[in-house]
DNA sequence: TGCGCGCCTTGAGG
DNA sequence: ACCTCAAGGCGCG
């Protein structure tokens, strides 16, 4: 089977009422809120949902959808409006905060529709034990080197397979974490094995992370927090993608440097060089304190907008670049050979 | 108890 | 070749 694209099949398509006001797919699936989502040609996002394969694009004022193997089913819109929760009004929000900060309404002019998704807690709380001292591409491919294998496979496509995301049971096996090591997760590995392993055995299972849905921020938060590998930044990624805590501000460097930068903020203690747990509350507190109780949301837009403007250098084409450093003639490190 | 600091993995980029 | 940094967490003093 092959990606679908929009033109090319039509008929497998249907769409529901999405105003690009309301949500900016591409924004939204590649900015570091979920990290299972590919842009396999302009535009189209393909991943999984409710354990199927989906293909999303946005034209006009509407958003596509088709899913693979099945009918996509009357179910279909609901599981969209879940998923990108399009009962909240952005448009509301951003008048919001517009007339609350002065800052926010310059950026977000050039930024409309950035929201955020309501994620599976087990995916959500997995992925972001991941994203410790790393970076979106490398959180990326390490998902997907998860997923690979120890997820269900749900099919391929262009020859490229797609897995759900490893169900506890699965992360919970002895055998993880030295594979996630040989993965390169380094450190990161045993914090997902241990993780999984605390949530199944200690704590009831991924019904007592869906249960934090309807817990306090206050409570969810500290929850989270007695798993290993989970600080109070990604306990606070979760709480808000995927646990229904709009207020939950994930205070990192980036956001500490914004901060600074946009808003002279500075730390009433005087810790200056790291982010101690009492700055990051500190700086929580003065964005819900500013932006209200959707301040996560609001976060996100500015964190959206930061990624954007920092571009990456293109690559020079055509850059001849004398290579004198491999004077010792070393075999390609990408060598398929076996060793031995 | 609270806080600051060094360490942990890997890989890209300067 | 070396250093720093990247959406951090943990253990120690």
């Amino acid at each position: 089977m092959q990606h679908r694209t929009l033109t090319s099949i039509p008929s497998l398509w249907d769409s529901i009422p999405c105003p690009r006001s309301e949500l900016d797919l591409d924004l939204v699936l590649s900015s570091g809120q979920s990290f299972r989502w590919r842009e396999h040609s302009p535009r189209h996002w393909t991943g999984v949902l409710d354990g199927r394969l989906w293909t999303l694009t946005q034209a006009d004022e509407r958003l596509y959808y088709t899913v693979y193997g099945e009918e996509a089913g009357p179910g279909a819109p609901q599981t969209l409006c879940r998923f990108f929760q399009l009962h909240v009004c952005l448009a509301d929000l951003y008048q919001h905060w517009s007339s609350a900060d002065p800052h926010f309404r310059e950026v977000a002019s050039r930024f409309p529709g950035v929201r955020l998704l309501r994620q599976d807690p087990v995916e959500c709380l997995f992925s972001f034990i991941c994203s410790s001292n790393n970076h979106i591409s490398r959180i990326t491919s390490m998902v997907q080197r998860l997923c690979q294998h120890l997820g269900p496979p749900l099919g391929q496509l262009d020859g490229v397979s797609y897995h759900g995301f490893p169900s506890l049971q699965a992360l919970a096996k002895a055998e993880v974490e030295p594979q996630l090591r040989e993965l390169g997760f380094g450190y990161r590995a045993r914090f997902v094995s241990e993780s999984a392993r605390v949530v199944l055995k200690e704590r009831g299972g991924a019904s007592w992370l869906q249960q934090l849905r309807a817990a306090s921020y206050e409570e969810a938060q500290r929850d989270l927090c007695s798993l290993p590998g989970v600080g109070v930044k990604v306990a606070d990624c979760v709480c808000l993608m995927a646990l229904d805590k709009p207020q939950a501000v994930p205070v990192d460097v980036h956001v500490w440097h914004i901060a600074r930068r946009d808003y002279g903020w500075q730390p009433a203690s005087k810790s200056q060089r790291s982010l101690s747990q009492k700055t990051s509350k500190e700086l929580g507190d003065f964005f819900r304190s500013l932006w209200g109780p959707y301040a996560g949301w609001t976060q996100a837009v500015l964190f959206c907008a930061d990624l954007r403007q920092i571009p990456k250098p293109q690559i020079l084409p055509a850059k001849p670049k004398p290579r004198k450093r491999q004077r010792g003639a070393s075999s390609g490190r990408e060598d398929a050979g076996d060793p031995g």
